[in-house]
DNA sequence: TATTGATCATAT
DNA sequence: ATATGATCAATA
């Protein structure tokens, strides 16, 4: 098995200076285990992910020198690109829909699809597959070939439309009204603490009132199209 | 059993 | 507070 020495080396990671670098980095993570790249980086790894959720994503991030932290901006800044982690079961089929951002209440109806948050994260993307059933402990989960990916014409188009879809209901103070069945690749779902989590906002008329923070999410029948032309798992 | 709504941890 | 990293777990 090929070690990560000269990857990770639990120090903070120069960040990579190009997409060819970036791939590199990523390329050399395929077929680990997460265990063995956090043994590099001399990080423990969690018997479940209950309480580790972003466990994988974080650990890809301090491997490739990712640089954004918790900024509302892609991972890679320089180079423009979102880092995604991707469970995948066994197929290589996506198990879980994919957090794209958080919602700005007083960025909706004031920036365009191309100035938003959402086109800033999804327009270059690094999807990093991993295992993910629950029946496999997070230690023997296995990284799955890199894949750096662009929407296409039609893909941007349909997520402008839900984008635009979404935005204007919210815009329209119509935000209680949004489910998780609206959008065909675009959805809006909670993302907050829990159920009690509240954001100020002032509505239309200028009256203060509060709703629950959501996020844009991609549905996981989209990232199986992302998938579908690409070479997920070098292992059988 | 696929999906929506709820939740957990960390950084700034 | 609000952004990031997401997966959990109840529901349809």
């Amino acid at each position: 098995m090929k070690r990560l020495t000269g990857v990770a080396l639990g120090a903070t990671l120069i960040p990579p200076e190009s997409e060819a670098e970036l791939l590199a980095r990523a390329a050399r993570l395929t077929g680990q285990r997460l265990e063995d790249i956090a043994a590099a980086m001399q990080s423990p790894v969690p018997l479940d992910l209950r309480r580790a959720k972003g466990f994988a994503g974080q650990l890809f991030e301090r491997a490739l020198g990712a640089t954004a932290s918790s900024r509302a901006v892609p991972d890679f800044e320089r180079l423009g690109i979102e880092l995604k982690s991707l469970p995948v079961d066994r197929r290589g089929h996506p198990c879980e829909s994919t957090f794209v951002c958080t919602i700005s209440l007083r960025e909706v109806g004031e920036v365009e699809w191309e100035q938003s948050r959402a086109f800033a994260k999804l327009r270059r993307v690094l999807w990093i597959p991993v295992e993910g059933e629950r029946s496999i402990p997070p230690a023997d989960r296995r990284v799955g070939t890199p894949l750096l990916w662009s929407p296409s014409a039609a893909e941007e188009a349909q997520l402008r439309a839900d984008w635009d879809q979404l935005g204007t209901l919210i815009f329209a103070g119509r935000i209680e009204e949004i489910t998780g069945h609206v959008g065909k690749y675009l959805q809006v779902r909670p993302k907050g603490k829990n159920a009690s989590a509240r954001r100020r906002y002032w509505d239309e008329d200028g009256a203060v009132t509060s709703t629950m923070p959501r996020g844009f999410y991609l549905r996981a029948s989209f990232t199986a199209r992302v998938l579908s032309a690409h070479f997920v798992l070098p292992y059988s």
